[in-house]
DNA sequence: CATGAATGAGGATTCATTCAT
DNA sequence: GATGAATGAATCCTCATTCAT
């Protein structure tokens, strides 16, 4: 989940942590707004009203409504890189894959509202931005994909390289799902039963992969 | 999948036929239209002329812009419904749900933009038209539940309703996760080859899952 | 109140009796329409609805939208010249012109809402039908002026061309106030306590006029 | 002429001052422009050109058109108050009648544009805004109801509260006709003729309504 | 004669962005 | 650095009018 070329949004102010100070409430103004009326139907003056000052005072801080938008994904990622890069045991056993997606999902949940934001808009973003955006999901993947690489038990037909991305993919998608679906699968799954319905499901299936042939 | 309370766009002209037909040429337009710059992007004046009329015109069929919106989202569940509807084989063998997926996988790779216009801008729909679509979304999880139930190899240890529905819902996500993230399985995999990773993977762990405990 | 040069509104249909028909079932239903939304909130559309046909029908027989702001103002005129034609008695008594009053004001009252309309509406006539209007309402003066003349008791000074004049438009104006001020006279006044009131208060003032000076 | 519950017309700027300046010039712009197209053929555009800066800086200080014709009828309405508050002499005689009226008939021909347009635009404001202009009405009426009931020369039989209410309104209305008839009343009167040629009628009327039963 | 679908100019309103204070 | 008034392009939607059937 290597982060390169982050896209720089430019500034007139100079007062570095002034400017971290700043976007914070920007962002979190922002998806406050967002997960309530989406990216188009929220105005500059809103997220600046949102954020805690005025739309002068946010255009110091921004360029173009987008970098809104742009900034608020960036900050997903950034949490989510920092968060995971905590997770990972290196002990090589499933039990770390387990425990890194019970992270993983616990993550989301704790971000519904950016996460639903970021895949609903992204699309919103300009090419650049969205091929940035893109990078983080591979990250992503492959940072599940590097987990599931060293924790399959030694025994038995090692999986594809094709087949560790599906399933790298899956945990991501599933993830991603608890977010978009909460409604409905809140009903019958706290998010505790969740995680293991469907990591139980996975490693079930991943395991059996081979045998199956 | 039994469709309910189809909520009606409002029109000022009479001849059904004549709705019909221009709404479907709304649809296509609209559905070229969104997938390039998004539902908020669009014009209405786009709109019209990519569907072949005048703004006036489409006015006739619709009453707002987010009737165009709603449009496009119940057109996709008629098709879907359309289709899966004559999948069935009522077999009640594995090879049934194989063969649901399939078809299930090839409709969505066949309607990628409307089911990525759907899945960005659901919530650009009125609190009334979201439930509508959301009532459609839970009518294809019931309609894979309902294969899965009757599939299982009699042997073993029945799956609990739970689980039923969450393999369902793996389906369901995992067609849809073709058309999100198209851009980055497509390196690796063609549908079919995906298809038959999916369902293998998904099989396995279904079969297997009773047997963990 | 001679009838002169009345405007023509073009048709393009040939049948004279039809067209008074149709005229009539304009008339009818634009006034219940302009009464309720005014004249430029109410459309051509439910104009032509209201009166019980289709926009084209409507448009075989007016040329504009104004055109039907038209025929209501002159159908108004036409009905009070015809009204008042018979009312006069001519024996030039103050009875008379009392009688007159009367009439004149029952008349208004039976037409509150195209009076009212056509008060508030006649800005919006082309320059040419206002002055049409214009000249109707002068005639209306001059109706009374002639009725005042007439029965001016002959002892005592007599009241001037200017007097007369002001009289008569005192009575042709307080007519309209009935009209336009009916929600709060009404709260007082029944339509026959207003014409006495109004009355003695106006032959009063107008038979002891010469006195004063 | 109590103002009660003056209706606040919404606004972006907080600037007190620059709302009053800036008000004042949409409602110079408006009344030129409304009586020359009248309300609905003037353009939200060509109101905001007509006050002297862009659309965008017009609905920075309104919500919608409406709110510019509201400004205007209030404004006329503030402006008969301040005039006619001036005027009374308490002096409880016949002459403070005769000046009030005086006052009143020269304000309103000062203000012949805003008038015209407040009556013949009054039904296109909301039924709140509408109601409040009607108060204001009802103001003027019993303004003038008062200034009667204190002049009335004590000897001979009183008038009764709905004649002095009667008398009051023809004032009222009076007033209000020379503005809407100013086109015909013209060629035979000046305002200052008009004015006492009405006083008098009324006046003498009103004097010996006691002795006509 | 009657109908109603089609048209598109026109109008109200919003909102991202700028810039003087 | 912060503010918020000013701007006007852009957008949704309406509706008078026409004309083919």
């Amino acid at each position: 989940m290597a982060q390169k070329n982050k896209i720089v949004v430019q500034t007139s102010v100079k007062d570095e942590s002034l400017i971290e100070l700043r976007r914070q409430q920007i962002i979190g103004g922002a998806v406050k707004l967002f997960k309530e009326k989406g990216f188009h139907r929220a105005t500059t003056r809103e997220i600046a009203k949102s954020a805690g000052f005025s739309i002068g005072t946010l255009y110091e801080y921004i360029r173009t409504k987008e970098d809104v938008l742009y900034l608020v994904c960036d900050h997903i990622y950034d949490e989510v890189k920092q968060q995971l890069a905590g997770i990972t045991t290196h002990s090589g056993t499933l039990g770390e894959l387990k425990h890194a997606i019970k992270q993983y999902f616990k993550l989301i949940d704790s971000m519904i509202d950016e996460f639903t934001i970021m895949y609903q808009e992204t699309k919103s973003l300009s090419k650049e931005a969205m091929h940035y955006v893109f990078e983080k999901e591979l990250g992503m993947v492959s940072f599940f994909e590097q987990i599931i690489k060293n924790c399959m038990p030694s025994g038995g037909k090692a999986l594809t390289d094709d087949e560790i991305f599906l399933v790298a993919n899956q945990i991501v998608v599933q993830g991603q799902a608890w977010a978009f679906r909460k409604w409905t699968l809140q009903k019958r799954y706290t998010l505790e039963e969740y995680t293991n319905a469907q990591t139980k499901l996975l490693l079930s299936g991943m395991i059996h992969l081979q045998e199956e042939e």
